[in-house]
DNA sequence: CTAGAAGTATTCCTAATCGAAATACCTGCC
DNA sequence: GGCAGGTATTTCGATTAGGAATACTTCTAG
């Protein structure tokens, strides 16, 4: 029963969950990342916590959309938890507003990261939703699947792995690289368990070329 | 350039993408998704498919909630993917209305199925997104959330095993089973990437208990 | 030298999705 | 007799996704 209320039975009026102003802890996830990205210190403007967001966090978490990142900016700062200033850049280019924690900022994503429950991953396997609808597909479609997932899984780890060689020597990224080389180990049990239902189905529905040795 | 659309630019007015009433195959992942669970061939009310999807769907696909199962179904039908009917049931209970999907419905979700771009499976790692942010968190709370993500992962692990052991039987299942078993094979990995995780942290950052052996 | 591709930077709009709550009726238990 | 719990569906607001528009710059190929 959230917004606390127990008697919103009776009279059929439309109640708004006010999200009790002083109760600030209720930002949406991705609100934390973005939060998170700034936590590192340094002075960020949308489009660079966009490309940050698409090296670092996508190896384990959605990158979210230019627009979103923008608002949840607006949001956070609206919350106080980040402050902007504009800045007019050297040569030519428009000029850009650049964001930066606050230490309430600081205090919020530490808390969030220490006491939010942990809930479980979100996942969408595209892949295996359709083979998992392998009634309606050719043996050789499924295959077509997996190879191709297997290959996207390798480019992933190989990505992760090159990522986690760069940032190991720098000692801010100690939790980062952790994060890196587990996604690095992550993308090769993809790639391996695609491989390994390739040979599930090689075994059910045995393709032309194999098994036709004398 | 989506639409199609060449010359976009010039007026300012605006534009609709009119999603090209001809051309079907245009539906979001979900609706795809309920339309698979039909193609199994039942007729089913939008409760049944929510039960369905949490059961089976859920160990690689995010369970779509009430709401958007009914909403998806509407637009199937709509499309001519799906019809439906009202049935009365026996004793009591409310009337419910039940879908079952056409022949050009199994045409378009096999269409899809066969021919449909593969595309990145999309992860939600809420415990990683934490982890990456360990200059926040006391190691003893790093640990914390990997023994729980350990933990639930575990528990998957085990109800795919146990749903792949109770469908292995039914002809019409094999495919399901082959997904998980991928299920159970993937849960198994992400118990054991927490596992190495934590191996890892403890040889960052030792446990107060461990290692004070003479 | 000039058109267009590509990068920087942000906003707008729509559709997709979530999740809780409202509604409604039944069964079973204490 | 009441209430917890299962079936069944709708409604609403908030969240999230992601393309398109805008605008200005630099680089590059013809």
């Amino acid at each position: 029963m959230p917004c606390g209320g127990k008697g919103t039975t009776g009279t059929g009026r439309r109640l708004r969950c006010v999200a009790d102003e002083t109760n600030t802890r209720t930002l949406p996830a991705t609100s934390w990342a973005v939060l998170g990205l700034l936590s590192f210190g340094e002075e960020l403007s949308g489009y660079d916590l966009k490309k940050w967001s698409d090296w670092s966090l996508r190896f384990f978490y959605w990158s979210p959309s230019f627009s979103q990142i923008y608002s949840e900016l607006k949001r956070l700062e609206k919350a106080g938890y980040a402050s902007s200033r504009m800045v007019a850049q050297d040569t030519g280019t428009r000029d850009k507003r650049v964001y930066r924690i606050t230490d309430e900022g600081m205090a919020a994503v530490r808390e969030w990261a220490r006491e939010a429950p942990v809930d479980p991953p979100v996942l969408k396997h595209g892949p295996m939703l359709r083979l998992w609808l392998g009634h309606l597909l050719e043996p050789e479609q499924m295959r077509e699947v997996l190879v191709q997932h297997r290959e996207f899984s390798e480019r992933m780890r190989l990505r992760a792995e090159a990522d986690a060689e760069g940032a190991q020597d720098e000692a801010a990224w100690a939790y980062p690289t952790l994060t890196l080389k587990w996604a690095e180990r992550y993308y090769a049990s993809e790639r391996d368990l695609a491989a390994a239902m390739l040979a599930d189905i090689e075994a059910l529905a045995p393709a032309p070329e194999s098994g036709t040795r004398p």
